[in-house]
DNA sequence: ACACAATGGTACC
DNA sequence: TGGTACCCCTTGTG
């Protein structure tokens, strides 16, 4: 291996550079493997003590190439193509574990590498006999074949003007789509007409967390964002009314900023619920859209609570997760701080954690330490996971967190899908896929892309009725459906993605004659290359 | 083909 | 407890 060697002039008149920057010009032959003086990239040649008479030594500096990561030579990590090199000297960026890389990891050759049968439930107390005795004759014993919807059906990119946060189907109309921002915005999408798409941006000032639709009308929508208010929106009218507002005062630091988390709606009481960073709940009697009672420290005081789920039959169970590494289920008759009935504990922070959509028997977490959880209150023990499953969704500021989502329509409860993380090389480019897992063997049972979505799809939601699967990438929203269906559905009928933004502008100049686009799902696409896109010749103007 | 910015979690003091 | 340095397979823009 060859580096660079810059030769610095000191004192001189003439400040003359003894070599440019210029790759090969000037190439010293270092050994390929390094010495001793790993960390040393910077020499400095200098005399200190003989020639000052006459001139200065001059100072010599080799740019040898240092791997980002560890600051050391001999390696470098990052893409080669469209495969990453991880650094040998970090852990395992998939599992976690040192003494080999993820290219390596037995991982990430199989999702059930490692998933051990659940340990069976050796202790009973109240709870669990209720569970087991109402619970369990909901769950059939036969799986259902899965259909997996991996087909990019129709799309809108660059939707939103920040990345997506948050996704929620429409209770009643199958084909309206919510979706939250980082910068508070509310989009409404309804995908069969691609074109009717709305933005509404006055409703929140910072991140969108949450979305839920008010279970009495299915014509609002509540929201809960990180600029400390629920909000109330008419989706026809976009008018909006604030419930709570935990920042009156406005911006006072970061100290004492809140934002608000985790929403739910204990229909039972009529509550609506929400945490926030601090590690507290509040709840909204939804008939008076006021507070109702105190706020309850239900996390670790000063850590952020990520998410908050209410059991699907009894909604006085509640479940929490947050930074404290916790994920906890309480009684909401007897709730106060310290009171949960379970502290399910994991290794990092909890970005998700959701009864199963049908019991409401298992609990699904999603964690900052690679790994998602089945916990399982009939057949296994909460102290316990009774599935851990290796998968990469890791934090990084820059994305929305991955929070694994059970498939509502699985009778069997078996069903998961999560975003991926790290990408696999497929034919040349780099791709993040979708995964569909199987929670009870912990195998992969798809992992769905497709060339032109380059970017990592940390949101992801299933449709309740239909063979839907809708994602958030970046500021774009995806919808996936299965094959057969995307064929006999949009036969004749190509303009499907629609094109906002910049994107939108740049072709009107070139072409104004639409406003949408065809989108060539065949052909290779590469890591840096932008999703390719071909203008059709027709179709209305509509503003994004 | 770069540089740069946005900015959460955590370990450590 | 609060401050801060460091982590880092991002993404869009200029």
């Amino acid at each position: 291996m060859s580096f660079t060697k810059v030769v610095i002039e000191r004192d001189t008149d003439s400040e003359e550079e003894s070599s440019s920057g210029d790759e090969n010009d000037q190439v010293d032959d270092y050994p390929s493997e390094e010495e001793d003086d790993d960390d040393q990239v910077l020499e400095n040649e200098a005399s200190t003590t003989t020639s000052r008479k006459t001139k200065t030594k001059p100072i010599t500096i080799s740019l040898k190439k240092v791997c980002k990561v560890c600051k050391r030579s001999g390696h470098e990590a990052g893409f080669k193509g469209a495969t990453y090199i991880d650094c040998p000297m970090k852990p395992c960026f998939l599992c976690k574990m040192p003494g080999h890389t993820t290219i390596s990891c037995p991982h990430r050759a199989t999702t059930e590498y490692g998933v051990i049968p659940a340990p069976r439930k050796g202790t009973h107390n109240s709870l669990e006999y209720v569970f087991a005795r109402q619970l369990r004759p909901h769950i059939p014993a036969i799986k259902p074949t899965v259909v997996i919807p991996d087909q990019v059906n129709c799309a809108v990119i660059r939707y939103h003007s920040r990345r997506v946060t948050c996704l929620e189907f429409h209770p009643t109309n199958n084909s309206l789509l919510l979706s939250g921002d980082k910068k508070g915005q509310l989009g409404v999408w309804d995908f069969k007409r691609v074109h009717e798409k709305t933005v509404y941006g006055n409703i929140h000032g910072c991140i969108l967390n949450n979305l839920k639709f008010n279970p009495t009308n299915d014509g609002t929508v509540y929201g809960a964002s990180s600029d400390g208010t629920i909000s109330c929106t008419d989706l026809e009218t976009g008018m909006s009314m604030g419930l709570i507002n935990l920042n009156p005062n406005g911006w006072q630091g970061p100290s004492s900023w809140r934002m608000l988390y985790g929403l739910d709606i204990n229909s039972q009481r009529g509550n609506l619920i929400a945490a926030d960073n601090f590690g507290s709940l509040y709840m909204v009697d939804m008939r008076s859209n006021t507070t109702t009672g105190d706020s309850v420290l239900i996390h670790k005081k000063g850590s952020k609570v990520t998410c908050l789920h209410c059991h699907p039959h009894q909604p006085d169970i509640l479940l929490s997760c947050g930074n404290d590494h916790f994920a906890r289920i309480w009684d909401m008759r007897k709730l106060e701080a310290g009171s949960s009935i379970y502290d399910l504990s994991h290794n990092r922070v909890v970005n998700s954690a959701y009864f199963s959509p049908q019991s409401g028997s298992k609990i699904l977490t999603t964690s900052q330490d690679n790994r998602l959880r089945v916990w399982d209150s009939i057949f296994g023990n909460l102290d316990s996971p009774s599935r851990e499953i290796v998968h990469s969704h890791d934090f990084n500021r820059h994305l929305t967190p991955f929070r694994a989502e059970w498939d509502p329509k699985d009778p069997s409860e078996c069903l998961i899908v999560v975003g991926r993380y790290i990408s696999e090389n497929y034919n040349g480019a780099a791709l993040h896929p979708i995964d569909f897992i199987d929670i009870s063997t912990g195998q992969l049972v798809a992992a769905v892309m497709d060339p032109n979505i380059t970017t990592i799809s940390p949101v992801n939601k299933l449709h309740p009725r239909d063979d839907v699967l809708a994602s958030g990438s970046s500021r774009s929203i995806f919808i996936w459906r299965p094959k057969e269906k995307f064929e006999s559905e949009l036969l004749g009928d190509e303009k499907r993605i629609i094109l906002c933004g910049k994107g939108e502008k740049k072709r009107r100049q070139s072409d104004d004659e639409s406003d949408d686009a065809t989108y060539r799902s065949k052909g290779k696409s590469s890591k840096t290359k932008k999703p390719i896109l071909k203008s059709s010749s027709h179709g209305r103007q509509r503003k994004c």
